[in-house]
DNA sequence: TGCAATTGGTTTCACATGTAACTATAACGC
DNA sequence: GCGTTATAGTTACATGTGAAACCAATTGCA
């Protein structure tokens, strides 16, 4: 209540904390995306980030996909179910071992992503023209800074 | 599987997108803080908001809490029923307005507060000193001009 | 071989979250 | 005043999600 209050405790200025503002950018971003192209194709950002990997690395198992999206295992496998079940993605076992499945897109695989692609890379190139060119460049490399060595130790989810 | 394919459908490289990579690296973030910290005081990323918020203006209302998190009100609702039951935020009815309630940290909640906000703090701080003082301030910048008008129309929620 | 430890993947449980419906109070139009 | 509309906040429902338990196949190794 007291001004003094404020000077002993010293809050935090949620608008300038930096995990705070990312957080919000990265979810208004994502969620422009989801709203406006993968919503009408019934799929989950989840789902488009399976396929998107699948799209250039056909014939790989769940626990690859799983690491070239930074989801975790679980959150593969409930999107894998869906897409198969869509008859987006192709599920096979791998021969000599019965463990792994081979995944793959399947024709109707192909066309949502040739649809949900160009979509999101438009958003892409939106959310950049906002910036200057040198800006553009500062992010790219602040962001390949911050992700260098975190992006593989700890597990990104959720949404993007 | 032909690499012909992979020239005609352009399959989008997920590691170079920019919103998957801002919600990677914003959920690394708020996953480094959220684990450290706030999982040891009981206290969800929207709780830690919240209390964050009414330790700069004592005397909100939930609504405005809502608006200064960029939460929604049912988050905000829940995270203010669990924070009310801890006895870490008071509640009271706004005199002339029944609808309101007037919202404040107890004795308890400023306790949380200023333990849980340097160590925030120290993340952050954590964060920046991976960067060039340079590449500081162009993060600040181009994070400015990105969540100018977007922090307003769209909604931000989850972590952080 | 044969059994323990590992790995790929799925299921279960508990919990977080968004949307929509709902309650209660207040403001507005007449 | 009185009915309509708007606002503050909560509840209900349906869905998403992570952690841990779980099953099946494989590997390691004695």
């Amino acid at each position: 209540m007291s001004p003094h209050q404020h000077l002993d405790h010293a809050p935090l200025e949620l608008e300038n904390f930096l995990p705070y503002r990312l957080s919000i950018l990265s979810n208004t971003v994502s969620q422009g995306i989801a709203n406006d192209y993968q919503q009408r194709h019934d799929l989950s950002v989840t789902e488009w980030r399976v396929m998107a990997v699948l799209a250039r690395f056909e014939g790989l198992s769940a626990r690859e996909v799983a690491e070239r999206t930074a989801m975790d295992k679980v959150a593969v496998s409930r999107a894998l179910a869906r897409l198969v079940e869509a008859g987006r993605v192709s599920r096979d076992t791998h021969d000599g071992d019965k463990r792994r499945s081979v995944l793959g897109l399947t024709e109707a695989g192909w066309k949502v992503h040739d649809e949900v692609a160009p979509l999101a890379r438009a958003h892409e190139r939106e959310l950049l023209a906002r910036l200057e060119p040198e800006e553009q460049m500062w992010l790219q490399r602040i962001l390949d800074k911050l992700l260098r060595d975190r992006g593989n130790r700890e597990r990104g989810t959720g949404n993007g």
